[in-house]
DNA sequence: TCAAGGCAAATTGTCGACAGACGACAATTT
DNA sequence: AAATTGTCGTCTGTCGACAATTTGCCTTGA
């Protein structure tokens, strides 16, 4: 007899235009089609894709709920444009919660369910920054301190991890190479795991303190320098 | 001669009609008029208020993305129910954020520039505590900690805050009386005051930690035995 | 009596249309 | 020539209508 509890056939996922669309203008915007700034005319959009405004606008309020896109009054949305400063204050957050969220996979003794997912992730980051795939291992590397933040038990905490990192991989286009070392920031998250296996939450919380802070000042300063020569 | 930068007449904020609806909705949950599970049909509201569908529509996304509201595919919005464990989670996070938030007045020196008004939301506090009118009271609070929030300079940290204030409000109705100490919870705010005034970030950290262990220790605690008497 | 299936009411998802708001450019004044 | 005002096209905010979906009830049959 057929398990209900397990789906054979997924939902088949028609929910909705909005989502699709949503998707659409997701993709367009981490590959860097539409680029910070730009606007998205509800109208333009719903013409190109040939269905009417109401779902994309439904879409175009998703994507602001998740930062990716701005709305002013009468004028529509527009990609959201982001700053050094900005960038800054996203990874401080980011920093809190990371860091209370290692603390708790450790005090929790969640560790163990998690360790070898995230090895396989490192495994994976290291073969992507061989290739020099970096938008695609940024990808990865998000999921790796996903994986962690999940297990840590909050669902608020992982509600605010997901928007951030929506926001950091619409940057990716921007971000492009920050800093190459082969496999470098890839290797760095045995650091991580080492932090985790002692137990100790405090060590877990100095490792994710020292591992978001070396990222936060590197793509900060990268994007100070974007800054300083196409800035305004 | 007109300074200009001092605009005679303020921008006449006409807000759309989709934010009207909004506010009306936030002032029913929080009132209690809708209780969490509630239905909140966009075509009632609609057939109600008078306008079509569409502002009703974009009122719920807005109360979507503030967490005061959920959605089912193909069935509308619901009054966000919140359970013990989900508050415990809120409040952790209010916790890594406000921690940080208050270090860093302390840190950047900016302490001075909100003493006084802290200390006048403090003394409302006290006076609405005086008279009993316990809903009012957590809306200063609540401006309380958002100021300190909002010095702190990082527009993630008021970001998050405003979110989860929200939803804290919109759990007043329930609160009812936690804890009725006359005053207590108002006065105790003068401990994070003076350990801001100290100027070690350190200790500023850690008042606030206690400060909002002790509120979510109660709040947590009083939503269980909600639960364990209404409970289904 | 109860389960299965189907029908009807209600509600959301989507559509095309219209009026008002905004920005850009042209016309006008100083 | 610079600044102000008038005009126009485009786009959003809102609307009413239709299609698709869900839910609860009612019928039907064992």
């Amino acid at each position: 007899m057929p398990m209900e509890s397990e789906p054979l056939f997924p939902p088949l996922a028609r929910d909705a235009l909005s989502q699709r669309i949503a998707r659409i203008l997701t993709d367009a915007i981490v590959s860097g089609q539409l680029k910070p700034g730009d606007r998205v005319a509800e109208s333009v959009i719903a013409r190109d894709l040939g269905v009417s405004r109401a779902p994309v606008r439904e879409a175009g309020r998703l994507l602001e709920s998740a930062g990716l896109l701005v709305s002013k009054a009468n004028r529509g949305f527009f990609v959201r444009t982001i700053d050094a400063e900005d960038l800054d204050a996203l990874y401080e957050l980011r920093l809190c919660i990371e860091r209370e969220a290692a603390a708790r996979v450790v005090r929790e003794g969640r560790l163990a369910d998690i360790l070898d997912p995230l090895r396989a992730l490192i495994e994976q980051m290291v073969a992507l920054s061989a290739e020099k795939r970096l938008m695609h291992q940024i990808v990865v590397d998000l999921q790796f301190h996903r994986l962690i933040v999940e297990t840590s038990g909050n669902q608020r905490f992982l509600a605010v991890f997901d928007k951030l990192a929506s926001e950091i991989q619409a940057c990716t286009a921007l971000i492009e190479r920050v800093f190459d070392e082969p496999g470098m920031i890839a290797r760095n998250h045995y650091l991580i795991i080492e932090a985790l296996e002692t137990g100790d939450p405090e060590q877990a919380r100095s490792a994710m303190d020292y591992h978001i802070g070396v990222a936060r000042k590197a793509v900060v300063e990268h994007f100070r320098k974007l800054e300083a020569e196409g800035g305004a």
